[in-house]
DNA sequence: GCTAAGTTAAAACGATCGTTTTAACTACAG
DNA sequence: CTGTAGTTAAAACGATCGTTTTAACTTAGC
């Protein structure tokens, strides 16, 4: 794993280096974080992999725990600008959005947002966190986003119950990080002989997720 | 975290000592990775837990991944055996299985096997491992059985491609693992308020897990 | 009884961890 | 020019990590 690639960004003023010293911990943190997890990522690789100070870290951002969070939430923000976008188009329009709609904008920007081919594996990271660090930093950031959508869900589907859909809502997520995860089927094993280019991977694993979560959300209620 | 409970266990022999030990290890790790993680875990906290000598860990299993390997194997063996064995009992019915019983024998076990209430989270957190630990581990423990199960759902599903149904599992696994690491919907936020008994939290996301995996993998097709 | 093998105990190995301290350096305000 | 605040650099803090070493101890075989 080489240093990053920034640009030299030794600039003329302390003020200016320190947004940028802030960037690139911050870009650096969310390449590691996804693929090693947190645990497995060290403060020194962050700093090493961003080319700055060890100190800076815990001068910019307080603590590792703390640069999880500003990570994760730097990371998700778009996504659930770009979700809560769509959902909303879709709702401004005449015809009333059907399920697949809602579906899709819940899911495809978690891996269609570009240069964030590593919030996905975040995503999945925090996940797994113990529930003392992941739950406070999954409800600040990534609940008000599902729970708009659960609105969305509720109205398409009036015959399924609050609880119910909570629980397939709840499971469609475990769905969507497993496809975060391993981004094709891990069963049966040793079939890594059919590469796909990474892309059409993801289109594909997309199609099955979606079809899937629609089929698991609606369960034969009446569209 | 008290130590473990074991009983004291000083026999006469070292022989039946050190199949104590070993046994004594592999509940520590059992607990604690599935609580902590892999990376969360100390090999000494093991071995407190355990109440053993810190050497005992590295003397009876290698190393601290091994520790991980032989307590994963040890803990799904079990549930595979207990999987293959409601498969074959729905196969050997004279009536065509139907979905949900295969699906309920693929699921359940994970959940019901007694006294294994630290492996569903184990498994997610195995799941969750970087690929080059996750994969071997779950291609030899997981994968045969998994692959089984795959040719029951083919049979059952003939108007689904080979292609889709794995693809379908995958997602299934994934909407498993994620009961496993959070036994009730996480959103809307702050619902924690209505607490059941732990058991009937687990049979009821078992019901819900089944029906969204079941609605899943069939998608419309005809049973 | 003596030896060899298996197991446990205690201590230490070097490495790495997150964090803090101290000092140097920079630009800007007075 | 002087001083102050913001930022970076280098070094060190104590703690903990996985693993190894060494010695003590216990039973079985001869």
């Amino acid at each position: 794993m080489p240093a990053s690639n920034h640009p030299a960004a030794t600039s003329r003023s302390p003020r200016a280096d320190s947004a940028a010293t802030r960037e690139r911990l911050l870009h650096s943190s969310l390449r590691l974080f996804s693929e090693r997890g947190y645990e497995g990522t060290s403060v020194r690789a962050i700093t090493d992999d961003a080319g700055v100070n060890l100190a800076a870290a815990n001068y910019h951002f307080g603590s590792k725990q703390q640069l999880l969070q500003a990570t994760f939430q730097a990371a998700l923000a778009p996504i659930n600008t770009e979700r809560l976008r769509q959902l909303r188009t879709l709702q401004a329009s005449d015809s009333p959005p059907d399920l697949t709609a809602i579906v899709r904008a819940f899911v495809e920007p978690v891996f269609l947002v570009s240069q964030h081919q590593y919030l996905p594996k975040l995503l999945a990271n925090v996940f797994a966190e113990s529930k003392e660090v992941a739950v406070p930093l999954l409800e600040s950031t990534f609940g008000p986003t599902v729970e708009e959508f659960l609105r969305a869900f509720a109205r398409v589907l009036p015959n399924v119950s609050a609880e119910d859909l909570q629980w397939r809502v709840h499971l469609m997520v475990g769905a969507m990080l497993q496809l975060a995860h391993f981004d094709r089927p891990l069963f049966p094993a040793g079939k890594a002989s059919k590469r796909k280019r990474a892309t059409e991977n993801v289109t594909a694993g997309l199609e099955q997720l979606v079809g899937f979560a629609v089929a698991g959300l609606q369960q034969g209620s009446d569209a």
